[in-house]
DNA sequence: CCGCTCTTGTGTTAAAATTCACATGCTAAA
DNA sequence: TTTAGCATGTGAATTTTAACACAAGAGCGG
């Protein structure tokens, strides 16, 4: 450890979520201990990139044991900044934005959906999920404002999700989870990522032959 | 385009989705030509990534114009594999199941979900989007091999979801797409993505300070 | 036909990511 | 205490990925 956070690659950034899930778990089954050796082959990576990647945070681990379940897991927790939970707004009340809405997987693991905005009449005032009302997509802005919130995800038609983003980050929003099955445009200071299966699937097909009927 | 398939690396591969649904976009836009500039800008990466992928399978583009929309768009579609209908068995018809179910993106992208598992008997039987039953798991086997069927999709919680893979593996199923938040062990020749929200937002909240409220 | 502009495809270079391999140090057992 | 077995953290080597830069070709206006 002797890099500023900006200097560490994204691609290791992106793994520590995984290495963190993976620690709840193992919590959760009682382990105590794990190696590098162990994390990498539960999640079908070399230790060694285990190891380096943990390396640019600290020092977490003993030799000859490994590292500690419950401290890599709270150190991990900490660099990730989730050891709080943060409030997010979820744009979309259509079957995806009710599936999110009713997940009760984002609280234990830092988030927290705060509303959900949809421009359908017919649907907004409707209860989704234990506490969440369906607001008009115009109060947007001040929800964000009220709730300090950075983080908005998008669950609306493909057609809707670019004018659903400018108003989010109309709105001073910092970072975007989309499941639009499109690129937004977006300034330089907002983070977006993107959910979309059908990229997964096809990248899947490629490597399958045969097996592919109709049309 | 001197090189066998499997010399490609597959993070090129992961990134042709990406050109195709940019593409199908376009094409719906009126859009006939695209330079790999134009497609660069619109996906925020450099044009000579966008040259350099496609030339690993031939040469689509005319100088001085750039590429056809509609052929790179077909020829695309042909190296994904995905110039057809794809069958696909989604388990798990909670709230995220029938979201999948009742997504209208996959036809027209290359897949339709044939078959919905779920064993609450509570499920068993309904209906869920237009045509689909959700039938017990102890039938995917058998759907698995009438319908030649190659991917499944897996929509159940965390604890049930190495134990739903189990099944379509020994059911013989070649690629899986994973929403558990969970890392699957399977067989070398079964090949699983993953898609979990919260590790894109774990991903987000290390580049945000501030504004994480609570506990 | 000429000259200008544009864009591809690719050889080359540069940068980034991963793996290797080992000195160092901890643990446990005898 | 000594010895054997492990596992970390990290420089160095290797592999992979991305960027550069340009020759070659196409289109277009005059």
């Amino acid at each position: 450890m002797n890099t500023t956070l900006s200097d560490i690659p994204d691609i290791v950034i992106g793994r520590l979520p995984v290495y963190l899930r993976t620690l709840e778990i193992m919590a959760s089954e009682g382990q105590t201990v794990a190696s590098s050796q162990h994390l990498g082959m539960r999640l079908g990576i070399s230790s060694a990139q285990i190891r380096k990647d943990l390396s640019h945070f600290g020092e977490f681990g003993k030799q000859g044991t490994g590292y500690d379940v419950a401290f890599l897991r709270s150190q991990l927790e900490e660099i990730l900044n989730v050891n709080c939970v943060w409030p997010v707004v979820l744009v979309g009340a259509g079957y995806l934005g009710h599936a999110l809405a009713s997940y009760d997987g984002f609280e234990q693991r830092g988030f927290r959906i705060i509303a959900l905005f949809d421009n359908d009449p017919n649907k907004i005032g409707n209860r989704v999920g234990d506490a969440i009302i369906v607001q008009p997509t115009s109060e947007i802005a001040e929800t964000l404002r009220r709730c300090n919130c950075g983080i908005g995800m998008i669950a609306v038609p493909a057609q809707a999700a670019q004018q659903v983003a400018d108003a989010l980050i109309e709105a001073g929003i910092r970072s975007i989870l989309c499941y639009a099955p499109i690129t937004l445009r977006v300034p330089e200071h907002v983070r977006v990522e993107y959910i979309d299966p059908v990229i997964h699937l096809q990248h899947m097909t490629f490597y399958m032959q045969q097996n592919c009927v109709e049309e």
